[in-house]
DNA sequence: AGGGGTAGTGATACTCAGTCTCACTATGTG
DNA sequence: CACATAGTGAGACTGAGTATCACTACCCCT
């Protein structure tokens, strides 16, 4: 739900303005990955008068508040996905687009072992797992 | 040094052009990553006739042949690595751009964990670290 | 409840990476 | 050494994202 995204604006100390509200929604409809295009395509097949400048503004906000999280697909495209904002992964299906989060799984042994190796002290990490979700796998 | 790469390209089957052989001592000459904007540049800087679409050609072409890679900086801009044709991950220094290779890890338990909780079967992933090499550890 | 300072907005122009096209060139095979 | 063809440079094009700026509407304060 939108509503969701709404508070945790409201508590960043923003204004709830129409147009946020309105991408908001739109974010809340769809379910998985989507890029900036699209929801400028939604915006406009809608009439909403919400310009693109806007739009990247409101992902910029809320990936700062880590309420979407850009995510960098294998083809080199980027998407966004709505998620918790706490620190996690995400698997990306490559046939329909689902999104799935996960929490630390022993990614941090693997930075400890690569640290140890390498001599770099390491500050952050990212880990993108592309496959294909029980739906498609199923289907195919 | 820029023979690996030409050996490896003609190893690939295709021709050993002289922009080719530029570009490949462009990229040898620098350490850790770079973007293709650092390489145009370099290559208008030495006033070689090189045109920006051979340089996005050769990238793309060792970047099939894993002799370079593409990462994306925590930043969001993309960056190349030149580096072994293995599977293996980078870590790169936020601070200077230096680039050391790790071999695996660990990830394969961790993708198989991810893979168990979420049902998802997983194809590929994407490791990418960043931290700060020992010598700018030492220089801070 | 209503006024006003200011965060937010839309239009538009711009930048910058990367792609495409096409006529031309140079490689290396036979 | 000729020739088919892979490769090339110039420049037009695309599409994502940013900058600017005059205008709007949120919401804090009283």
């Amino acid at each position: 739900m939108s509503d969701e995204l709404l508070r945790a604006l409201d508590q960043a100390g923003v204004r709830l303005t129409g147009p946020r509200r309105e991408i908001a929604a739109l974010i809340a409809k769809r379910d998985g990955h989507f890029t900036a295009a699209d929801l400028i395509a939604d915006a406009s097949k809608r009439r909403l008068g919400v310009g693109r400048a806007t739009i990247f503004r409101l992902l910029d906000l809320l990936a700062e508040q880590g309420l979407v999280e850009r995510v960098d697909l294998p083809d080199g495209r980027h998407a966004y996905v709505p998620c918790e904002p706490s620190h996690h992964h995400h698997l990306v299906c490559v046939a329909c687009g689902a999104i799935a989060e996960v929490e630390d799984c022993g990614i941090d042994a693997v930075t400890a072992e690569a640290s140890r190796r390498s001599g770099f002290s390491i500050e952050s990490h990212r880990l993108e797992l592309f496959g294909r979700c029980p739906n498609c796998r199923a289907a195919n």
